[in-house]
DNA sequence: CGTTAGGTTGAGCAATATCAAATTCGGTGG
DNA sequence: CCACCGAATTTGATATTGCTCAACCTAACG
């Protein structure tokens, strides 16, 4: 019944950062390192880290998912951001050694150790395409934190939840974890409620508002968007500009980097 | 009428960091330096920088505010944070050439570049609690990122308000821009109606009821903090625990550090 | 099969938005 | 000093979104 996630072949990690920054072969090496390190296993509810308390060394998430946790009074609590298989948690390029944020697991969770993650950054001229692809992710994340910042202050319950959805196939599609829009979806409504501020009974409404519409399929534990165009009108997402921050001005892609292996 | 704000003797940006960690005077000078650069101004409503586009140097505001904004439809907008003097735009210390987000001048600001920080943070050897401070200031800052989210996605108004007034007392303080939890307050109630997600008429009359209860004195552009511990409580905030942070284990301060001059 | 977590439905309600009309305030020109 | 102007604030009335409570349903699982 532990049945693991599908991994794909060329490994997730090299799979996620290579699409933001083509790797060569001693970068992959060192992905494909890490990937391989200790495990490290945490059930539903457990916390991988909590806020204040010190972090150790980064980890990555290789199956399941977790969150970032805010917890208020009465039983309140917000998620500030979902970490999905491939996001890094406790990753501070300035070394910080105290978590800003509670991190809590959602499903059974696998993690990995990545210490070299650190030195890698340190050692930006050994790994600079990786550490570039590291920089892209950073900013990535805090564009959809930007993003979470705005759905929950100026967007409607039906526009919360279809800029959530679609942000969060954007992000899956780039670690190839989604197929044609369809991918596996663990989450209770209970977690998407925490997500998007609104209350479950809200949410559930708004989820089949948006299957009467045809606008998506949730079913069974997997989320298919259908219509991708109406939710992104409908949640006004915008995917990151990353063209220009793959390409920075008056850099060329470092070393013997490699398109495809 | 075009009359500056206060300066602290010492300097902004000295006062600022020194805080967060005690500098030398190497370090001081660095900061003196970029504080008597070619200042630039910008008049309310101007873009500092736009979402998108390229980041040319970081800039430090000296005086005035301004906001990271985000625009949607019909009007709406968000503002994900407030910019105050001593407050850094465009320090990626991640090189990353494109800005995540606009940002915009909500009343008269004054800025300075300030490229030797790029090069203070390739350099950290050089200028190490310089370095350390301004980890702490980008750590805190995704702090109160943080506090954002949970505010906007399951506080009501009135502790949306309270949380906020008292985040921001907390930011100026340590800037020396408030003196006994009373500051020059120049936003609109319409500005608080962006950062709060809530619309203006509320925010007037949740400033009411805050007035009422005796937890605030807003008028002729000034705000004063009357009951620091109610607004607390109401706005369940924590200050971030940089305690940690300060003194980071297994370290002890660099160099000649300065306590106090 | 009984239990339980998650999902769904209905009814009533509270918080907050919207709209429209004052009113106050900080200038500014006469 | 006064009259005026536009921006900001305030007020009242009404509308709406989303919440709460409480029940019921369903599927998975031991």
């Amino acid at each position: 019944m532990a049945q693991s996630y599908p991994i794909s072949p060329t490994g997730l990690l090299v799979t996620r950062f290579n699409k933001l920054a083509p790797l060569n072969e001693l970068e992959r090496g060192v992905l494909r390192l890490i990937e391989g390190k200790g495990k490290h296993t945490h059930s539903p509810d457990s916390k991988l880290l909590t806020e204040g308390a010190e972090i150790r060394a980064p980890h990555f998430i290789l199956t399941g998912w977790a969150a970032n946790v805010r917890e208020l009074s009465q039983g309140r609590r917000q998620i500030t951001s979902v970490l999905i298989p491939g996001d890094a948690i406790g990753l501070s390029l300035h070394p910080r050694p105290l978590s800003p944020t509670t991190v809590m697991a959602l499903t059974p969770v696998r993690t990995v150790e990545a210490p070299e993650l650190t030195l890698a950054w340190r050692d930006r001229e050994r790994v600079p395409n990786l550490s570039k692809a590291i920089d892209l992710a950073a900013a990535e994340q805090e564009y959809f934190l930007l993003n979470h910042i705005a759905r929950l202050g100026r967007q409607t319950a039906h526009e919360r939840i279809a800029s959530w959805i679609v942000e969060l196939e954007y992000r899956l599609s780039s670690r190839d974890l989604s197929t044609d829009g369809a991918f596996a979806f663990p989450l209770t409504q209970e977690n998407l409620a925490d997500i998007t501020g609104l209350s479950v009974v809200h949410v559930n409404r708004t989820l089949q508002q948006l299957r009467r519409d045809g606008h998506i399929d949730l079913s069974r534990g997997r989320l298919a968007v259908l219509d991708r165009e109406a939710l992104y009108a409908a949640g006004e997402f915008k995917a990151p500009s990353l063209s220009g921050w793959r390409i920075a001005p008056g850099e060329r892609p470092s070393s013997e980097a490699i398109s495809s292996t």
